[in-house]
DNA sequence: CTTGACTCTATAGTTACTATAGATTTTATA
DNA sequence: TATAAAATCTATAGTAACTATAGAGTCAAG
């Protein structure tokens, strides 16, 4: 299939594609004659990897581990375990960062009935102090 | 006070103040004769209502609507609540994101005991489903 | 044989910074 | 005072993960 084709049946957009080749996320593919990429099934099954990797948020250059450590079956899996705890690290430590978003925001909002003028706006007034 | 100065009391590294004065986040200061960049507590405070916006995570763009509109106090402050509302609804849309993607990331966790090769590795199967 | 859809490469834009390079100014030391 | 070190200046490039062009080439249908 054509770049086209591998864009609609895995919602990747045409550019993103490209995009992940150039960083070797996906193996080079085949050629036509007149210079179209031709995927197989092989090829959408790699990018699917990488898309259901970057729903959990793994930034490129771990897929690229991850990718390349798939190819070694018969190594160590610690690093690809590693790997996921310090990404769950990552999201826990942004949940509570949000957590204390959340709260300030809130208690913002509550301080304005949205009837105001920004003179006596209690909005501004928070993020005045 | 010098710029060095502004960026130890307010906790932000001079190049970010000199990105905030080139994006029109605070007003141009005043220059010495040989044309360093000099603040009064003014600017101080310009640049911690900035910060403050920024630790809620408010976008650059947005902050500086909320600059233009503080400067007019007799205005509504009916955007200024939207806008406030808008980034919570951002805060609350992002926090579920995270929690899904930590359940996942919890149960990819665990189906892998660490001391197994990659070709039996848990993690490596449910990223490749 | 032309139109339109698709694809190609290369390049620039996005966000909020951070990090240089190379020049100039100021401050501190000898 | 001479000089060295620290601070500042502008301009430019890099970061992450895309997205969006521009301009040219390819291919299928009418
Ligand atoms: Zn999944
Ligand atoms: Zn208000
Ligand atoms: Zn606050
Ligand atoms: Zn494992």
């Amino acid at each position: 299939m054509k770049i086209g084709e591998l864009s609609k049946t895995s919602g990747c957009s045409v550019q993103t594609i490209r995009y992940y080749e150039r960083e070797g996320l996906l193996s080079d593919p085949e050629r036509s004659e007149g210079n179209f990429r031709l995927y197989s099934d092989k090829s959408l099954k790699e990018l699917e990897f990488v898309k259901h990797c970057r729903s959990l948020d793994i930034p490129l250059n771990d897929i690229k581990r991850l990718i390349e450590l798939k190819n070694k079956p018969e190594e160590s899996c610690s690093s690809v375990n590693k790997l996921i705890k310090q990404q769950l690290d990552l999201v826990n430590k942004r949940m509570k960062e949000l957590k204390a978003l959340k709260n300030e925001l809130q208690q913002m909002a509550s301080t304005c009935n949205s009837d105001n003028t920004i003179g006596a706006c209690g909005i501004i007034k928070s993020l005045d102090s």
